[in-house]
DNA sequence: ATGATTTGACCAAA
DNA sequence: TTTGGTCAAATCAT
């Protein structure tokens, strides 16, 4: 694409800063593509197969693509609204508006007397919905992202077919983190899911609590990078698309035991039982992790990435104003 | 035992 | 009012 700046005084500084930052984002997104194919190949084929040292170090394999894959989608995230130019995968379209995050809650009063015959708790206090966060929308085969999400809630939504499932962050309290996202899966195309994002992580794997969190970033999509969009987002655009052919070997941790909501029912059902095709040969496209399975003691991360954004190459102004307690990620 | 999910109630916004 | 998002007790899983 040209060494931008050659042009001439016409262009604003500007308009060369934005083509670097899309450039860098182009870079980003194919480093993504790749380490999810790595990914997708450690996955499929545990190389060596017998020996003990080898399949060891293929689940360290494993584990650190989908490190990768991770950093890859934040840094992502952090650029762009969480990887908007991924849009291979279908549209992703941004929204504005209507996101809500739950506020302050708990007013412990006693004694209201409502329905709901209240317990020990008292009275559920009222939580204020926020207007904030951006959210982007994303569609993948899977659930799964390589976060900790914790579920909590679900509702069934008027003129559509499949409950939307609401996670949140899984160290909201320990860490601060405030992202949430909804699944909900297609209406067509049942086998994919679309996922509205809200919030960005600002939780580490292991990140000292006492010291600034490294990731926060405040939204950036009323900045100067705001036509960043326009570039890579047509989405017939071949640049990240990957026919993965593979058994879906997905281990869901949803195991639901009562009324079975499609979200993990039919994921489970799709993968235990493998009714459809014993050997599900779908088009997936490769925009996201493909689920680090397993992961029943996984919780050695070591080496943070330590992420701060310290090197702004291109000069963009994240004002990380971190925002722990009360995080007030006002859009401009 | 702890921790995650389920699920109806609660609450704010449309 | 209705609808969608969240809370939290009960339940399930580990």
């Amino acid at each position: 694409m040209g060494g931008g700046r050659g042009g001439g005084a016409l262009f604003s500084e500007n308009m060369v800063a934005v083509n670097r930052k899309n450039k860098a984002i182009e870079e980003l997104v194919q480093g993504k593509e790749f380490a999810g194919r790595l990914q997708v190949l450690l996955l499929q084929k545990p190389f060596g197969g017998d020996g003990s040292s080898s399949s060891s170090s293929a689940a360290a394999a494993e584990e650190l693509a989908g490190k990768i894959l991770r950093s890859f989608t934040d840094t992502l995230s952090v650029l762009g609204g969480g990887g908007e130019t991924t849009s291979s995968a279908g549209e992703v379209v941004e929204e504005e508006g209507d996101s809500l995050v739950s506020g302050g809650r708990r007013s412990e009063e006693s004694g209201e007397s409502k329905k709901r015959s209240m317990g020990p708790k008292g009275r559920r206090g009222c939580y204020k919905r926020k207007k904030s966060s951006e959210t982007w929308r994303m569609m993948t085969p899977s659930i799964e992202d390589g976060h900790a999400w914790r579920k909590y809630g679900q509702k069934d939504i008027l003129n559509t077919k499949y409950p939307r499932s609401y996670f949140r962050c899984t160290h909201k309290y320990e860490q601060g983190c405030k992202a949430t996202k909804q699944v909900q899966k297609m209406e067509e195309n049942p086998q994919m899911y679309e996922t509205i994002y809200i919030g960005k992580h600002t939780c580490r794997s292991h990140m000292s609590l006492t010291s600034t969190p490294q990731m926060i970033i405040t939204d950036i999509n009323g900045g100067p990078w705001r036509s960043s969009s326009s570039v890579i987002s047509s989405p017939s655009s071949s640049t990240a698309r990957v026919v993965v052919k593979q058994e879906y070997n997905l281990k869901e941790e949803i195991s639901n035991g009562g009324c079975g909501d499609d979200l993990s029912e039919n994921l489970s059902s799709s993968l235990h039982h493998g009714d459809h095709d014993h050997e599900q040969q779908m088009e997936y496209i490769m925009w996201d992790d493909l689920v680090p399975l397993d992961h029943h003691h996984h919780h050695h991360q070591a080496s943070t990435t330590t992420t701060t954004c310290h090197q702004e190459n291109f000069h963009i102004d994240f004002d990380s104003e971190l925002c722990f307690d009360e995080r007030d990620f006002l859009s401009f």
